[in-house]
DNA sequence: ATAAAAAAGGGGAAATATCCCCTTAAAAGT
DNA sequence: ACTTTTAAGGGGATATTTCCCCTTTTTTAT
Protein backbone atom coordinates (compact mmCIF):
# COMPACT_ATOMS: atom_id res chain seq x y z
CA UNK A 1 0.00 0.00 0.00
CA UNK A 2 1.25 3.57 -0.91
CA UNK A 3 1.43 6.19 1.53
CA UNK A 4 -0.09 9.46 1.15
CA UNK A 5 3.70 11.76 1.52
CA UNK A 6 3.18 15.29 3.76
CA UNK A 7 5.26 18.00 4.13
CA UNK A 8 4.39 19.83 7.37
CA UNK A 9 5.02 23.42 7.21
CA UNK A 10 5.25 25.30 10.56
CA UNK A 11 7.65 27.80 12.27
CA UNK A 12 6.97 26.25 15.86
CA UNK A 13 9.67 23.54 16.22
CA UNK A 14 8.38 21.81 19.09
CA UNK A 15 4.52 21.75 17.41
CA UNK A 16 6.04 20.75 14.05
CA UNK A 17 8.45 17.87 16.00
CA UNK A 18 5.46 17.04 17.82
CA UNK A 19 3.08 16.54 14.68
CA UNK A 20 5.52 14.72 12.71
CA UNK A 21 5.78 12.31 15.36
CA UNK A 22 1.39 12.40 15.77
CA UNK A 23 1.48 11.84 11.64
CA UNK A 24 4.16 9.32 11.62
CA UNK A 25 1.86 7.11 13.30
CA UNK A 26 -1.39 7.27 11.48
CA UNK A 27 -0.29 4.44 9.25
CA UNK A 28 -1.86 6.03 5.85
CA UNK A 29 0.63 9.08 5.97
CA UNK A 30 4.09 9.71 5.04
CA UNK A 31 5.75 13.05 6.19
CA UNK A 32 8.31 13.77 3.45
CA UNK A 33 9.57 17.05 5.42
CA UNK A 34 9.38 19.30 8.31
CA UNK A 35 9.89 22.85 7.19
CA UNK A 36 9.66 26.47 9.26
CA UNK A 37 8.52 28.73 6.93
CA UNK A 38 6.93 29.58 3.28
CA UNK A 39 10.38 29.74 1.33
CA UNK A 40 11.17 26.49 2.45
CA UNK A 41 7.97 25.04 0.88
CA UNK A 42 9.33 26.93 -2.28
CA UNK A 43 12.63 25.66 -2.13
CA UNK A 44 11.43 21.85 -1.29
CA UNK A 45 9.13 21.73 -4.29
CA UNK A 46 11.60 23.29 -6.97
CA UNK A 47 14.43 21.15 -5.85
CA UNK A 48 12.89 17.36 -5.08
CA UNK A 49 11.81 15.28 -7.81
CA UNK A 50 9.34 13.24 -4.79
CA UNK A 51 7.01 15.69 -3.97
CA UNK A 52 4.28 15.77 -1.31
CA UNK A 53 0.50 15.17 -2.43
CA UNK A 54 -0.71 16.95 0.68
CA UNK A 55 1.33 20.35 2.33
CA UNK A 56 -0.08 20.60 6.37
CA UNK A 57 0.43 24.04 6.05
CA UNK A 58 0.32 27.11 9.32
CA UNK A 59 0.20 30.63 8.51
CA UNK A 60 2.24 33.18 10.48
CA UNK A 61 5.22 32.03 9.68
CA UNK A 62 8.20 34.63 9.46
CA UNK A 63 10.28 35.33 5.18
CA UNK A 64 7.27 33.85 3.61
CA UNK A 65 4.02 33.27 5.26
CA UNK A 66 1.58 30.00 4.54
CA UNK A 67 -0.79 32.42 2.52
CA UNK A 68 2.05 33.15 0.18
CA UNK A 69 3.16 29.86 -0.23
CA UNK A 70 -0.17 28.56 -0.97
CA UNK A 71 -0.35 31.02 -3.83
CA UNK A 72 2.54 30.08 -4.98
CA UNK A 73 2.07 26.31 -4.96
CA UNK A 74 -1.08 26.93 -6.19
CA UNK A 75 0.38 28.73 -9.27
CA UNK A 76 3.26 26.40 -9.71
CA UNK A 77 1.66 22.97 -8.82
CA UNK A 78 -1.98 22.93 -8.23
CA UNK A 79 -1.63 19.16 -8.02
CA UNK A 80 -0.19 19.67 -4.39
CA UNK A 81 -3.28 19.92 -2.13
CA UNK A 82 -2.72 22.42 1.06
CA UNK A 83 -4.44 22.12 3.49
CA UNK A 84 -4.13 24.98 6.64
CA UNK A 85 -3.61 24.58 10.06
CA UNK A 86 -3.32 27.62 11.98
CA UNK A 87 -4.92 29.08 15.46
CA UNK A 88 -5.81 31.75 13.95
CA UNK A 89 -9.87 31.77 13.56
CA UNK A 90 -10.45 35.17 12.14
CA UNK A 91 -12.54 35.60 9.25
CA UNK A 92 -9.94 37.16 7.11
CA UNK A 93 -7.08 35.31 7.59
CA UNK A 94 -9.56 32.44 7.12
CA UNK A 95 -10.26 34.05 3.61
CA UNK A 96 -7.37 35.05 2.06
CA UNK A 97 -5.80 31.54 3.09
CA UNK A 98 -8.65 29.97 1.09
CA UNK A 99 -8.37 32.46 -1.60
CA UNK A 100 -4.75 31.49 -1.93
CA UNK A 101 -6.03 27.79 -2.78
CA UNK A 102 -6.30 25.99 0.60
CA UNK A 103 -8.10 23.01 0.70
CA UNK A 104 -9.43 23.27 3.94
CA UNK A 105 -8.93 25.06 7.14
CA UNK A 106 -8.31 23.70 10.79
CA UNK A 107 -7.38 25.01 13.71
CA UNK A 108 -4.85 23.68 15.72
CA UNK A 109 -7.30 22.89 19.22
CA UNK A 110 -9.14 20.15 16.67
CA UNK A 111 -8.45 16.62 17.91
CA UNK A 112 -6.44 14.39 16.01
CA UNK A 113 -8.02 12.23 14.87
CA UNK A 114 -9.92 15.16 12.74
CA UNK A 115 -7.19 15.54 11.61
CA UNK A 116 -6.06 12.25 10.35
CA UNK A 117 -9.63 12.30 9.00
CA UNK A 118 -9.25 15.70 7.16
CA UNK A 119 -5.75 14.53 5.67
CA UNK A 120 -8.08 11.36 4.24
CA UNK A 121 -10.34 13.26 2.36
CA UNK A 122 -8.54 15.81 0.96
CA UNK A 123 -6.25 13.19 -0.25
CA UNK A 124 -9.31 11.08 -1.45
CA UNK A 125 -11.63 14.33 -2.73
CA UNK A 126 -9.62 17.09 -3.06
CA UNK A 127 -10.84 19.08 -0.05
CA UNK A 128 -12.16 18.83 3.46
CA UNK A 129 -14.15 21.79 4.47
CA UNK A 130 -15.08 22.34 8.49
CA UNK A 131 -18.52 23.39 9.36
CA UNK A 132 -16.46 25.83 11.57
CA UNK A 133 -15.04 27.42 7.83
CA UNK A 134 -18.42 27.14 6.06
CA UNK A 135 -19.79 29.21 8.51
CA UNK A 136 -17.15 31.98 8.68
CA UNK A 137 -17.83 31.77 4.89
CA UNK A 138 -21.91 32.35 5.69
CA UNK A 139 -20.87 35.21 7.98
CA UNK A 140 -18.86 37.04 4.99
CA UNK A 141 -21.37 36.84 2.90
CA UNK A 142 -24.04 38.44 5.30
CA UNK A 143 -21.67 41.59 5.99
CA UNK A 144 -21.73 43.90 2.80
CA UNK A 145 -18.26 45.81 3.43
CA UNK A 146 -15.33 43.17 3.45
CA UNK A 147 -12.59 45.42 4.77
CA UNK A 148 -9.77 43.41 3.72
CA UNK A 149 -10.73 44.25 0.11
CA UNK A 150 -9.13 47.64 -0.09
CA UNK A 151 -6.17 47.64 -1.79
CA UNK A 152 -3.51 49.71 -0.74
CA UNK A 153 -0.73 51.42 -3.02
CA UNK A 154 2.85 50.46 -2.17
CA UNK A 155 3.30 53.68 -0.97
CA UNK A 156 0.05 54.53 0.91
CA UNK A 157 1.40 51.30 2.56
CA UNK A 158 4.04 52.89 3.52
CA UNK A 159 2.86 56.10 4.55
CA UNK A 160 0.33 54.37 6.42
CA UNK A 161 2.61 52.41 8.59
CA UNK A 162 4.55 55.53 9.47
CA UNK A 163 1.50 57.64 10.79
CA UNK A 164 0.98 54.77 13.38
CA UNK A 165 4.22 56.28 15.26
CA UNK A 166 4.22 59.68 16.79
CA UNK A 167 5.98 61.28 13.60
CA UNK A 168 4.78 64.52 11.95
CA UNK A 169 3.09 64.48 8.52
CA UNK A 170 6.63 66.53 7.96
CA UNK A 171 8.74 64.17 9.82
CA UNK A 172 7.38 61.28 7.50
CA UNK A 173 7.69 63.20 4.44
CA UNK A 174 11.67 63.34 4.96
CA UNK A 175 11.48 60.28 5.69
CA UNK A 176 9.68 59.09 2.44
CA UNK A 177 11.76 62.03 0.14
CA UNK A 178 8.94 63.36 -0.47
CA UNK A 179 7.23 67.45 0.20
CA UNK A 180 4.89 67.99 3.05
CA UNK A 181 2.14 68.38 0.42
CA UNK A 182 2.47 64.92 -1.06
CA UNK A 183 2.45 63.54 2.12
CA UNK A 184 -1.42 65.51 2.38
CA UNK A 185 -2.23 64.06 -1.00
CA UNK A 186 -1.45 60.55 0.82
CA UNK A 187 -3.29 61.54 3.70
CA UNK A 188 -6.44 62.71 2.12
CA UNK A 189 -6.16 59.61 -0.29
CA UNK A 190 -6.46 56.96 2.77
CA UNK A 191 -8.83 59.02 4.55
CA UNK A 192 -11.19 58.46 1.39
CA UNK A 193 -10.43 55.09 1.14
CA UNK A 194 -10.47 53.82 4.80
CA UNK A 195 -13.64 56.42 5.63
CA UNK A 196 -11.56 58.21 8.64
CA UNK A 197 -11.78 61.67 9.40
CA UNK A 198 -8.51 61.94 11.30
CA UNK A 199 -5.35 59.76 11.58
CA UNK A 200 -6.83 58.37 14.71
CA UNK A 201 -8.85 56.72 12.08
CA UNK A 202 -5.81 55.68 9.67
CA UNK A 203 -4.12 54.23 12.90
CA UNK A 204 -7.23 52.18 13.93
CA UNK A 205 -7.67 50.59 10.39
CA UNK A 206 -3.99 49.66 10.29
CA UNK A 207 -4.24 47.80 13.60
CA UNK A 208 -7.23 46.03 12.90
CA UNK A 209 -6.23 45.07 9.34
CA UNK A 210 -2.51 43.99 11.38
CA UNK A 211 -0.83 46.46 8.98
CA UNK A 212 1.07 47.34 11.74
CA UNK A 213 1.41 44.64 14.59
CA UNK A 214 1.84 46.32 17.74
CA UNK B 1 13.93 3.21 36.90
CA UNK B 2 11.47 5.68 38.22
CA UNK B 3 10.00 8.17 35.29
CA UNK B 4 9.13 11.77 35.55
CA UNK B 5 5.82 12.33 36.03
CA UNK B 6 4.34 15.05 33.49
CA UNK B 7 1.17 16.60 33.31
CA UNK B 8 0.53 18.16 29.68
CA UNK B 9 -1.79 21.74 29.94
CA UNK B 10 -2.51 23.10 26.48
CA UNK B 11 -5.79 24.12 25.26
CA UNK B 12 -4.81 23.15 21.52
CA UNK B 13 -5.66 19.71 21.77
CA UNK B 14 -3.62 19.11 18.18
CA UNK B 15 -0.52 20.40 19.92
CA UNK B 16 -0.87 18.53 23.39
CA UNK B 17 -1.75 15.05 21.78
CA UNK B 18 1.45 15.44 19.62
CA UNK B 19 3.24 16.60 22.90
CA UNK B 20 2.20 13.74 24.36
CA UNK B 21 3.20 11.51 21.80
CA UNK B 22 6.94 13.36 21.78
CA UNK B 23 7.53 13.28 25.61
CA UNK B 24 6.23 9.86 26.05
CA UNK B 25 8.98 9.20 23.84
CA UNK B 26 11.76 10.40 25.80
CA UNK B 27 12.19 7.61 28.92
CA UNK B 28 12.70 10.09 31.66
CA UNK B 29 9.22 11.08 31.71
CA UNK B 30 5.79 9.56 31.81
CA UNK B 31 2.68 11.82 30.82
CA UNK B 32 0.73 11.38 33.83
CA UNK B 33 -2.24 13.69 32.03
CA UNK B 34 -2.88 15.67 29.17
CA UNK B 35 -5.45 18.54 30.24
CA UNK B 36 -6.69 21.87 28.27
CA UNK B 37 -7.09 24.37 30.64
CA UNK B 38 -5.98 25.45 34.48
CA UNK B 39 -9.11 24.74 36.05
CA UNK B 40 -8.91 20.77 34.76
CA UNK B 41 -5.35 21.09 36.55
CA UNK B 42 -6.79 22.17 40.19
CA UNK B 43 -9.35 19.40 39.75
CA UNK B 44 -6.76 16.95 39.24
CA UNK B 45 -4.72 17.72 41.52
CA UNK B 46 -7.61 18.15 43.93
CA UNK B 47 -8.83 14.54 43.19
CA UNK B 48 -5.90 12.48 42.67
CA UNK B 49 -3.38 10.71 44.71
CA UNK B 50 -0.73 10.07 42.41
CA UNK B 51 0.68 13.81 41.37
CA UNK B 52 3.18 15.05 38.86
CA UNK B 53 6.31 16.39 39.33
CA UNK B 54 6.05 18.64 36.85
CA UNK B 55 3.15 20.57 34.85
CA UNK B 56 4.06 21.58 31.38
CA UNK B 57 1.96 25.02 30.86
CA UNK B 58 0.65 27.02 28.36
CA UNK B 59 -0.81 30.37 29.14
CA UNK B 60 -3.60 30.93 26.92
CA UNK B 61 -5.97 29.05 27.98
CA UNK B 62 -9.93 29.53 28.41
CA UNK B 63 -11.87 29.43 31.74
CA UNK B 64 -8.84 29.47 33.82
CA UNK B 65 -5.34 30.42 32.24
CA UNK B 66 -1.38 29.44 32.72
CA UNK B 67 -0.94 31.93 35.13
CA UNK B 68 -3.70 31.80 37.83
CA UNK B 69 -3.26 28.43 37.43
CA UNK B 70 0.69 28.26 38.13
CA UNK B 71 -0.11 30.89 41.02
CA UNK B 72 -2.86 28.05 42.62
CA UNK B 73 -0.36 25.73 42.29
CA UNK B 74 2.45 27.79 43.54
CA UNK B 75 0.08 28.03 46.62
CA UNK B 76 -1.24 24.78 47.13
CA UNK B 77 1.46 22.22 46.04
CA UNK B 78 4.51 23.98 46.05
CA UNK B 79 6.14 20.78 45.48
CA UNK B 80 5.02 20.63 41.66
CA UNK B 81 7.41 22.50 39.16
CA UNK B 82 5.91 24.29 36.68
CA UNK B 83 7.80 24.50 33.36
CA UNK B 84 6.07 27.41 30.99
CA UNK B 85 5.60 26.39 27.32
CA UNK B 86 3.62 29.24 25.29
CA UNK B 87 4.04 31.63 22.04
CA UNK B 88 4.06 34.20 23.51
CA UNK B 89 7.19 36.57 24.12
CA UNK B 90 6.01 39.84 25.37
CA UNK B 91 7.53 40.70 28.48
CA UNK B 92 4.68 41.19 30.58
CA UNK B 93 2.99 37.98 30.12
CA UNK B 94 6.90 36.56 30.86
CA UNK B 95 7.15 38.44 33.95
CA UNK B 96 3.51 37.29 35.07
CA UNK B 97 4.10 33.63 35.07
CA UNK B 98 7.15 33.94 36.73
CA UNK B 99 6.22 35.72 39.48
CA UNK B 100 3.04 33.28 39.79
CA UNK B 101 5.82 30.58 40.20
CA UNK B 102 6.59 29.01 37.01
CA UNK B 103 10.26 27.50 37.25
CA UNK B 104 11.33 28.35 33.87
CA UNK B 105 9.86 29.74 30.50
CA UNK B 106 10.14 27.99 26.97
CA UNK B 107 9.08 29.25 23.51
CA UNK B 108 7.24 26.83 21.25
CA UNK B 109 9.60 27.44 18.48
CA UNK B 110 11.85 25.22 20.30
CA UNK B 111 14.03 22.18 19.31
CA UNK B 112 12.63 19.12 20.88
CA UNK B 113 15.89 18.25 22.65
CA UNK B 114 15.90 21.64 24.49
CA UNK B 115 12.21 20.68 26.30
CA UNK B 116 13.60 17.24 27.22
CA UNK B 117 16.96 18.93 28.43
CA UNK B 118 14.46 21.59 30.22
CA UNK B 119 12.43 18.60 31.72
CA UNK B 120 15.34 16.64 33.45
CA UNK B 121 17.03 20.17 34.52
CA UNK B 122 13.57 21.42 35.86
CA UNK B 123 13.42 17.99 37.40
CA UNK B 124 16.93 17.50 38.57
CA UNK B 125 17.81 21.75 40.02
CA UNK B 126 13.95 22.48 40.19
CA UNK B 127 14.40 25.66 37.38
CA UNK B 128 15.63 25.93 34.05
CA UNK B 129 15.90 29.82 33.14
CA UNK B 130 16.92 30.36 29.06
CA UNK B 131 19.00 33.08 27.48
CA UNK B 132 15.95 34.74 26.07
CA UNK B 133 14.24 34.73 29.70
CA UNK B 134 17.02 36.11 31.17
CA UNK B 135 17.71 38.62 28.36
CA UNK B 136 13.68 39.44 29.19
CA UNK B 137 14.40 40.37 33.21
CA UNK B 138 17.13 41.92 32.05
CA UNK B 139 15.40 44.77 29.86
CA UNK B 140 12.40 44.89 32.19
CA UNK B 141 15.00 46.01 35.29
CA UNK B 142 16.64 48.48 32.62
CA UNK B 143 13.48 50.29 32.10
CA UNK B 144 11.65 51.84 35.01
CA UNK B 145 8.53 51.91 33.97
CA UNK B 146 7.38 48.73 33.64
CA UNK B 147 4.23 49.31 31.64
CA UNK B 148 1.27 47.81 32.97
CA UNK B 149 2.61 48.68 36.24
CA UNK B 150 1.07 52.29 35.58
CA UNK B 151 -2.14 52.68 37.16
CA UNK B 152 -4.21 55.33 35.68
CA UNK B 153 -7.16 56.62 37.65
CA UNK B 154 -11.07 56.06 36.26
CA UNK B 155 -10.86 59.57 34.56
CA UNK B 156 -7.67 59.25 32.72
CA UNK B 157 -8.80 55.58 31.79
CA UNK B 158 -12.20 57.04 30.68
CA UNK B 159 -10.33 59.61 28.51
CA UNK B 160 -7.69 57.82 27.23
CA UNK B 161 -10.29 55.29 25.49
CA UNK B 162 -12.34 58.44 24.12
CA UNK B 163 -8.73 59.32 22.52
CA UNK B 164 -8.84 56.16 20.60
CA UNK B 165 -11.75 57.20 18.36
CA UNK B 166 -11.87 60.05 16.22
CA UNK B 167 -13.21 62.76 18.50
CA UNK B 168 -11.73 66.17 18.76
CA UNK B 169 -10.66 67.07 22.53
CA UNK B 170 -13.55 69.34 22.36
CA UNK B 171 -15.66 66.28 21.87
CA UNK B 172 -14.38 64.12 24.51
CA UNK B 173 -14.84 67.15 26.97
CA UNK B 174 -18.47 68.00 25.85
CA UNK B 175 -18.57 63.72 26.47
CA UNK B 176 -16.83 63.83 29.53
CA UNK B 177 -18.85 67.23 30.89
CA UNK B 178 -15.60 68.86 31.58
CA UNK B 179 -14.48 71.96 30.01
CA UNK B 180 -11.68 71.66 26.92
CA UNK B 181 -9.16 72.77 29.46
CA UNK B 182 -9.76 70.31 31.87
CA UNK B 183 -9.18 67.74 29.36
CA UNK B 184 -6.33 69.45 28.50
CA UNK B 185 -4.58 68.62 31.58
CA UNK B 186 -5.59 65.02 30.93
CA UNK B 187 -3.62 64.74 28.03
CA UNK B 188 -0.85 66.12 29.27
CA UNK B 189 -0.93 63.98 32.53
CA UNK B 190 -0.95 60.96 30.07
CA UNK B 191 1.68 62.45 27.69
CA UNK B 192 3.87 62.41 30.68
CA UNK B 193 2.70 59.30 32.33
CA UNK B 194 2.71 56.94 29.27
CA UNK B 195 5.90 58.84 27.84
CA UNK B 196 3.51 59.77 24.47
CA UNK B 197 4.18 62.71 22.66
CA UNK B 198 1.54 62.78 20.62
CA UNK B 199 -2.54 61.60 20.60
CA UNK B 200 -0.94 58.69 18.48
CA UNK B 201 1.31 57.53 21.45
CA UNK B 202 -1.80 57.32 23.62
CA UNK B 203 -3.49 55.25 21.12
CA UNK B 204 -0.94 52.83 20.76
CA UNK B 205 0.15 52.72 24.35
CA UNK B 206 -4.08 51.85 24.76
CA UNK B 207 -4.18 49.02 22.25
CA UNK B 208 -0.74 47.93 22.98
CA UNK B 209 -2.36 47.25 26.75
CA UNK B 210 -5.49 46.26 25.90
CA UNK B 211 -7.14 48.99 27.40
CA UNK B 212 -9.19 49.78 24.23
CA UNK B 213 -9.71 46.35 22.32
CA UNK B 214 -10.02 46.35 17.87
C1' DA C 1 -5.79 71.00 61.68
C1' DT C 2 -2.90 71.85 58.07
C1' DA C 3 0.07 70.86 54.32
C1' DA C 4 0.14 68.40 50.11
C1' DA C 5 -1.91 66.46 46.21
C1' DA C 6 -5.50 66.10 42.91
C1' DA C 7 -9.25 67.89 39.99
C1' DA C 8 -11.01 71.56 37.33
C1' DG C 9 -10.28 75.45 34.65
C1' DG C 10 -7.77 79.35 32.01
C1' DG C 11 -4.52 82.58 28.74
C1' DG C 12 -1.85 82.83 24.98
C1' DA C 13 1.23 81.19 21.40
C1' DA C 14 3.32 78.11 18.13
C1' DA C 15 3.13 73.91 15.64
C1' DT C 16 0.32 70.53 13.28
C1' DA C 17 -3.50 68.75 11.08
C1' DT C 18 -7.28 69.23 8.19
C1' DC C 19 -9.71 71.02 4.12
C1' DC C 20 -10.48 72.47 -0.64
C1' DC C 21 -9.03 73.65 -4.90
C1' DC C 22 -5.25 73.80 -8.33
C1' DT C 23 -0.82 72.66 -11.51
C1' DT C 24 2.52 69.80 -13.90
C1' DA C 25 4.91 65.74 -15.46
C1' DA C 26 5.14 61.01 -15.98
C1' DA C 27 2.89 56.41 -16.56
C1' DA C 28 -0.59 53.49 -17.99
C1' DG C 29 -4.45 52.13 -20.61
C1' DT C 30 -7.11 52.23 -25.14
C1' DA D 1 -1.74 58.94 -30.66
C1' DC D 2 -4.74 60.19 -27.19
C1' DT D 3 -7.15 60.06 -22.93
C1' DT D 4 -7.00 58.79 -18.21
C1' DT D 5 -4.74 57.90 -14.09
C1' DT D 6 -1.21 58.43 -10.87
C1' DA D 7 2.50 60.70 -8.49
C1' DA D 8 4.30 64.84 -7.00
C1' DG D 9 3.77 69.33 -5.52
C1' DG D 10 1.54 74.02 -4.17
C1' DG D 11 -1.58 78.14 -2.02
C1' DG D 12 -4.17 79.59 1.50
C1' DA D 13 -7.51 79.20 5.25
C1' DT D 14 -9.29 77.18 9.47
C1' DA D 15 -9.42 73.91 13.18
C1' DT D 16 -6.95 71.21 16.29
C1' DT D 17 -3.10 69.91 18.89
C1' DT D 18 0.59 70.78 21.67
C1' DC D 19 3.16 73.52 25.01
C1' DC D 20 4.08 76.30 29.18
C1' DC D 21 2.70 78.75 32.93
C1' DC D 22 -1.12 80.08 36.00
C1' DT D 23 -5.50 80.09 39.54
C1' DT D 24 -9.11 78.09 42.46
C1' DT D 25 -11.44 74.51 44.84
C1' DT D 26 -11.77 70.03 46.67
C1' DT D 27 -9.64 65.74 48.55
C1' DT D 28 -6.42 63.31 50.78
C1' DA D 29 -2.73 62.49 54.10
C1' DT D 30 -0.27 63.10 58.18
Amino acid sequence: MNKIDIIIVDDHLLFSQALNGLISNFKEFNVLAVLSNGKDVVDYVSNHNKLPQIVLMDIQMPIMNGIEATQWLKDNRPEIKVLALSMEAEENTILKMLRAGAKGYLLKDIHPRILQHALKEVHKVGFYYTENITNTLLNSIDKPEQSSAIKLKERELEFLKLCCSEMTYKQIAEHMFLSPKTVENYREALFEKLEAKTRIGLVLYAIKEKIVIL
